[in-house]
DNA sequence: AGATAGTTTTAATGACTGTTTAGTTACAAA
DNA sequence: TTTGTAACTAAACAGTCATTAAAACTATCT
């Protein structure tokens, strides 16, 4: 049954370790079952110990889930703080930000982040608005660079909470079909494919200028390369003229 | 306590309007509390009845979950296939699938899909995978679409699948964070304004034949209006330029 | 009025499970 | 060896809750 480590892994870590050994197992669990519907013989039998020796480690199941939640934010503001803080163009930051957020956040542990957005309601009132908190925070850093991207003539002009809630719930999602192994998307290709999704989107307007879809998830039919110069050039020159009437807009 | 609709509101309902309403608190309650934490009482006293008067309604309260996971499959179905049959451009039905997937199934009726999205583990294994089955299709539908939309040239080529996971989870998303009421987002420009980052990404590149911000949500920075005719002209010379090219590299 | 079917209630039942208690084992320091 | 502490176990406790059984109420029809 499961992934029974065994008393032997359990047993021989230094006491820490252990507290993440059964935070993770505990995680892996209410991820598959639900936090209600896992008792502590299941999380203690999948350690190999038996259920009262858990408090030995956590006090009450309720602190479990609220350890696991504690290590989700600090998964999130991990690399995240860093990279807002960055001096860079909002662009570069957002890209940046988005690709943290699939590759550095989610993808990283999944089944914390399922416990982490299904369980809220099972959070004491105190805990559970601390959470919604951090969360804002995560959300308002998002938006914070899109202002920037804005009002800096980067980003189409648009509400930037409605922007940011967008962008975090593709990314979010991921948790929900993410599946490792050979044969499925990889990190990568997930995260450079909706970050030139999120740029660019998904119709064929100009390409000057705008993202790349990544080469390794386009499809067969391809451009003869390099026969389309001349297309490429006239469209270019189109862009220079919007860009030119864009300029004329702003300085009447 | 709660919207304690009372006996009164309940009985004096038909039969079938009862087992409606039933389950229809039950979505709510099971949306607030989780279903696990909600126990038969809860449901009952905000129906204004007793525990056991619900089991001549439903016959347990799995059942109750199923029931809630078929309603929300209806809705998901509804519109859809009609508007995935029509003789329509892929783009346009693109845009039609999302407008009624945030406002027609997501928006509609929140705690329904909270409680499908969330509850998945909770059901029989049987039902489970029907349920994964109808996702898979729906999520067949949209890439079909896409499919479509990249073969005719309309949409940049790149995976379809995991382009319509982005697109859905953007959508989906809408469960976490919508509140009614004033103040918020509408419905609808949430739906405008998702479509119109989906297409044509939230980059300012060029924005001949790309979708419009819709108006509502633009910054404080407004057009002039009567004035700007000229330039709205102006870009219309340069879209009409900019689908020509398009056409002429389709036909050599 | 009496009967019938549909509806609701009261009061168990029985299983489950988080938590506690009292004790046992392992092992290192004295 | 003794002793002390940390790690663990077995067993019981106590509360919760889905489900059922049996009785009673209500309305409609005859």
């Amino acid at each position: 049954m499961g992934t029974k480590a065994g008393k032997s892994d359990f047993r021989g870590l230094d006491k820490s370790l252990r507290i993440q050994k059964i935070t993770d197992t505990a995680a892996e669990l209410f991820h598959r079952k639900g936090y209600r519907s896992t008792t502590l013989d299941d999380v203690s039998k999948e350690l190999g110990i038996t259920k009262a020796a858990l408090y030995h480690y956590v006090s009450s199941k309720e602190k479990l889930l609220s350890r696991i939640y504690i290590q989700a934010l600090e998964n999130i503001f991990r690399n995240t703080d860093k990279i807002a803080g960055k001096e860079l163009p909002p662009d570069v930051r957002l890209r940046l930000i988005i690709q943290n957020h699939i590759k550095g956040i989610i993808i990283q542990s999944i089944s914390m982040f399922s416990v982490f957005f299904t369980e809220e309601n099972q959070l004491p009132e105190k805990e559970f608005r601390k959470i919604r908190r951090e969360k804002r925070k995560y959300t308002r850093i998002v938006e914070e660079i899109i202002e920037e991207g804005i009002s800096e003539g980067l980003f189409r002009n648009a509400d930037p909470k409605l922007q940011a809630f967008a962008i975090i719930g593709m990314c979010n999602w991921v948790y929900k079909w993410y599946k490792p192994g050979p044969g499925s998307y990889t990190p990568e290709q997930i995260a450079d494919y909706f970050v030139s999704l999120l740029e660019g989107g998904y119709l064929k307007g100009d390409m000057e200028g705008m993202p790349d879809v990544p080469k390794s998830l386009e499809g067969g039919r391809e451009k003869t390369g390099s026969r389309m110069e001349n297309y490429q050039k006239l469209r270019a020159k189109c862009t220079e003229l919007s860009k030119l009437i864009e300029e004329m807009e702003k300085h009447g």
